[in-house]
DNA sequence: TATGAATGAGTGTTCATTCAT
DNA sequence: TATGAATGAACACTCATTCAT
């Protein structure tokens, strides 16, 4: 079986072309946003989430193939919504100010949704997921490209970067989950984190 | 009332006084660690465990008074396990040496089962659960300890503690999604993620 | 917040406003008779109701968010037929004859479906279910007004209604536990109760 | 089958010669009463009354070979203890006065214990049950030797003391579920219903 | 004889998914 | 194309009963 057809079921079913379609999935996948955030996990089933989108449960499947669809389409947007912010990092003078960039657009992206952004990157984990949001390594080569540019001299810039995106993940999730509301505090903190990573392990 | 008391599905039904029941109680938890590293959360359910534990269904509701607090009883399993190693770090002569030392230990508690780690730490923030194991507040006060006295000056030390537990976590449980194997290159970028955070930090 | 709404898990899940529906409800609240008539209260299980309507498990918790509700529908059905002849009683020229025209429709209810009858009685009185179904308390003030008419001066109408409830319940349900038969002879007995009880209570 | 081969299972497994047997015995029906009357049916299950009574579960079901056997010797104690008192009412010199006497007992035994008096009354409907208390029909035939002395010439004598047992014991019953307390007023209405439906009876 | 750990059939309930209308 | 009634596999959990110790 070849590695596309067995994510058949993540992939909508139709792109929709017509608006009328387009203004469904936006606002099917928005419920399911808002409905993972406000009953979690636990209350994220697809009929909750058609009744929150005002559509019937038999629209919301010819959208979506399945549950884990729309799991996938939410991700995908809010990942799109933030390398649209994230990608003006390449535009950055130097290596740092690029770096600099790029927290300052995560832990805001963090903060407008915090219990949102923490839930998928739960579910992004899932291996029926995994792989199917291409948008998270793009992410990552993105990172890798400013940290080339910010430290050429970078052995393993992948792994620089996997821990990179790690470690800001885990801060800034966990400042969610605590509920803090301080974003310059968690920002610098962060910049701590990836520069202190940074300085220490070039010498490595 | 204790804290405690008040979640009485989350704690165990009874105490195993003789043999045969601890025996059962302890095969039961780590048929529950096995579910969990082979089958993921969708596979976690009581049937599951209870015939993997090679126990009947209502065994298992003898010792647990539900799933919740099978899960948790093996979150107390893995934080206890690692306690006994972390404690340790108390012993040693300097700040920065404890840091090490409990580096160390995470990796290793990590290396051990990373799957499972990974997954109880999602856990652990399902709002059912927070709070039911204190083992983790126990970790956070005891690296607030050992901050205190690499850094007296720092402050916010419980804000740094946080920061730090939320980054290894990230790291370590980042390396276990990926499958890392090289405990010793993991354990250094930890430490580099770590000294060069608190080198940081204090300045600001 | 009204008395009813408090019960959340006793109030049917959704008014069946397309005829479909309300088929579907109507026959699964006939089959709960049936299994009750048949199997008696310990085969009276929501699997075994929706085998016997016809219906999938899925559908019965569609219409009734769980076994008590749907006990509750049984309970209210059976109570509005009964006050569909019930309250006729009130346009009878005297109160003896209001009275009798409600014994009449009393022993008359409890021939159609004897076992069903005293089943529900049963259940009415479980703690969980009591004060769902208003009809009883309708039947009693029915009675009350009945009374009051037939015996102006009559002190403590309230206990006289709930006596005269509990005597005729009492007589009904024992006849159709025994099997009785013959009608006639039945209400002639109640009359004697009720007009007999009736005769003696104003001296005391 | 014969007929007693049926119910091999309601009657006790052995009858205990010893009098640590039938303290433990007696200490088992005591706690099935008490667990009747704080949890109602829905709590009454053999590991909490062996848990109440101070007993391994295994000792019960060595005394008992079941569930039902217990009800039915629980039934049987209470049944027993009201026929001590009953039985007194053929002592009585008049029929008018033994009806009074039964009366008077029957209201009494009601008010000891009401919500284990209420419970009982309802299970021995059930068809597992029903004649496994022999004692009922005993009950049944004191209260026909009574009316055949009371009114001589009374036809069907069985059909009227079936009526006075379902009307007393429904009105007491009720009286308990209402929570009454002021049994001197219960009994003047008891016998209203008693002596009203006899003088009306006799005429039919 | 007493214990209580163990059993497992049975029950209530949920929810992803289908399909007739 | 939209609807929502219907489906049923799956799951959490209970409790009467057994039996090795």
């Amino acid at each position: 079986m070849s590695r596309l057809s067995r994510h058949r079921r993540l992939r909508p079913r139709k792109t929709p072309s017509q608006p009328r379609s387009a203004e469904t999935v936006a606002s099917i996948i928005e419920a399911a946003a808002q409905i993972l955030e406000t009953d979690g996990l636990e209350g994220f089933n697809t009929n909750a989430v058609a009744r929150r989108a005002g559509v019937s449960i038999g629209s919301l499947y010819q959208y979506f193939p399945g549950k884990d669809a729309l799991t996938v389409a939410l991700m995908r947007r809010e990942t799109m919504r933030f390398h649209e912010e994230a990608a003006a990092a390449l535009d950055q003078r130097s290596g740092k100010a690029a770096l600099e960039y790029l927290i300052g657009a995560s832990v805001r992206q963090q903060f407008k949704r915090p219990v949102l952004a923490r839930l998928l990157d739960i579910q992004e984990s899932r291996p029926a997921l995994r792989d199917a949001v291409p948008a998270v390594d793009t992410l990552q080569s993105l990172l890798v490209t400013i940290i080339k540019r910010a430290k050429p001299g970078q052995r393993r810039p992948e792994v620089v970067a996997g821990d990179l995106l790690a470690m800001i993940r885990g801060l800034v999730d966990a400042a969610g989950e605590r509920g803090e509301s301080d974003i310059e505090d968690l920002e610098r903190r962060v910049r701590a984190a990836v520069f202190g990573y940074l300085s220490r392990i070039s010498r490595g």
